[in-house]
DNA sequence: AATGAATGAGCTTTCATTCAT
DNA sequence: GATGAATGAAAGCTCATTCAT
């Protein structure tokens, strides 16, 4: 198991500061082995190619997140419970590593198409998770059934995404967490479409 | 004025193909003029650098974006229909250019942080134009005073911008202006915030 | 003759003042060109290209400096003095035209081979006032006839433009034809070569 | 130290070549990189960029020739035989490679005015040698204290630097060493001024 | 005579990847 | 396993010159 063997995590945890500190363009093969203390050649005992570097740094980093908001969730009865804690762990996971913020915002969204594929499936995990809260609230009828998954599920992922990336390209100056509540509220009224 | 002169609009359309059916990496400014039908020289003379091509075309098309919008938008009296014609006008801007829907969701986000901050200033007159629209629900009565129009707008804007950005991933092999009313609901709720 | 119609000197001047100011590989044709007051294209009606332009420069300017030391050497007597009066009007006219320094001394030099042997070409008629000095020298008895004129004429010009070079390097800040007596005192006792 | 690393001199040896085959402007980073038997890119690990090439080309030849110029002239008593050996190998070495009398009389004045003045940064190495000389003929009384060391050490330079330079014009084609000695007689009466 | 828009060839430098040690 | 010197392909931009008006 790659995760296993210390230079692997090392690798990866260099290359989210190299490219946060110095852009994804300006993040060389080579600086990431200086960030990691390891050769050039090194590199290439770990990962296939850069690519992969970026594709399993965001893997990595996506599967705690995914894992630590299934924990919050697993506590919450209903869908505005879940749907809260959801939200404000995506923002505190967020505001707690500045450098993964203008990785997962900013930068790594500068990579190619293929790229961006491979790293869309890689966010499946946790669009499903959204999709699984959705549905249990429809179960529940707290939303109805006519509620659209899949729309939904894109209305709060974009609402989150773009709230961070806001915060992000403002030098994240304000507090993200904050505005948890609010945007709970926005989100929760948006799929209960009664009123 | 640069948009009257037929070669300035020519390279932007032809940069639109280009970079659509290329990439943004794969979009050399050789390849543009060739499209264009210009020299490579005469780039340069219409434009700055290779950046410059790139924020004038996001800047060229905007404006044709929010005037259009604008324009619909004036005849319409409820929040509701303001919200749902501009959406409306969103998918279908990007429905009916597969190119610029290319250009405008993948492409040009693979650009630098100089050129996302410039394209970001360009946005503004869209954002702006969703503040609008939500301020004229407060001041009818349709939204609440409470309503926090920065994050209502980021919800708006999050959410056609994630449905359009996974709309394009999958080819646009579906119909984005179907999905126009539902959409609409979501978002008008979830403004309202009443239920 | 081209030196008549008036655009000719005109583009001339023009070359000297864009060349002093932005440098020999910052002199494009067309801020040439502008600093003339003329089209880019004019400039090929009176020069049949960029060279052209430099060598006819180098050659205007250069007739004008033999010119006007032949006139003043004509009405000295003995060597030393045909020698003070070319050295000092050396000096005269560089210092009076600061810009035509610039050029002379450092722009024109990072010109390429086949330009620099046409300008020798046109350096030659100062050469040979100085080789006519020399041999006026030799016969009036006040040089040896062992003098190697060629030799000498090296020394001379070698040591003139070395001093020019210097000064126009150190921005022109001291006065240079103040040093005129000590220079001709240096190559007259050179020439006699009797200690 | 950088000259021990074979592949920095067998880059500059490359440059020598073929800058003095080529020209300046024809000496491609690709040129010298084929010469000296190395990759493009190889250049770019002993380099900072091509001027530094050239800088460093100079600096390294002028060492070598300071070097040797101060230790034929730690033999010699008299200012006489020192300004002899200076000319003789100044000469001397400049007969003896062809391809540096090039460069460094035509080609690389072809520079901008960056390189310009930091070439001359490293001539000074030699223009002071000269100096000492001048000053120990001074101290010894062999020339007056009125002597205007900077001028004289102009004319010593200029007189060596036009010499050789015109010697090259002429494809090297007559001998520059025969010379030595009616050179050395110009300057040293030049320099004694009594006559 | 004069214009100036258009042309298109040409080159330095970076950096992901390899492979001999 | 680890190293790091060496590789070499690839592209944006400039500017002297032309030529239709």
């Amino acid at each position: 198991m790659k995760r296993n063997k210390p230079k692997y995590m090392q690798i990866i945890d260099a290359a989210v500061i190299v490219i946060a500190e110095n852009g994804y363009h300006q993040a060389q093969v080579s600086k990431i082995a200086k960030q990691a203390g390891v050769a050039d050649g090194t590199i290439y005992l770990y990962f296939k190619n850069k690519e992969d570097i970026l594709i399993s740094l965001f893997k990595e980093k996506m599967v705690l997140f995914v894992e630590k908001i299934e924990e919050v969730i697993a506590g919450k009865q209903t869908v505005s419970e879940k749907l809260l804690v959801m939200i404000e762990n995506h923002c505190r996971i967020l505001s707690d590593d500045h450098h993964l913020a203008i990785v997962t915002q900013l930068e790594i969204r500068q990579s190619n198409k293929d790229i961006r594929l491979k790293i869309n499936d890689v966010l499946k995990g946790y669009l499903e998770l959204v999709d699984k809260i959705l549905i249990s609230g429809i179960e529940s009828g707290e939303f109805s059934s006519d509620l659209n998954v899949r729309l939904a599920r894109q209305m709060i992922f974009g609402t989150l995404d773009e709230m961070a990336t806001t915060w992000v390209m403002n030098d994240q100056k304000y507090d993200l967490v904050e505005q948890v509540p609010a945007i709970h509220k926005l989100l929760l009224h948006g799929c209960r479409g009664r009123n």
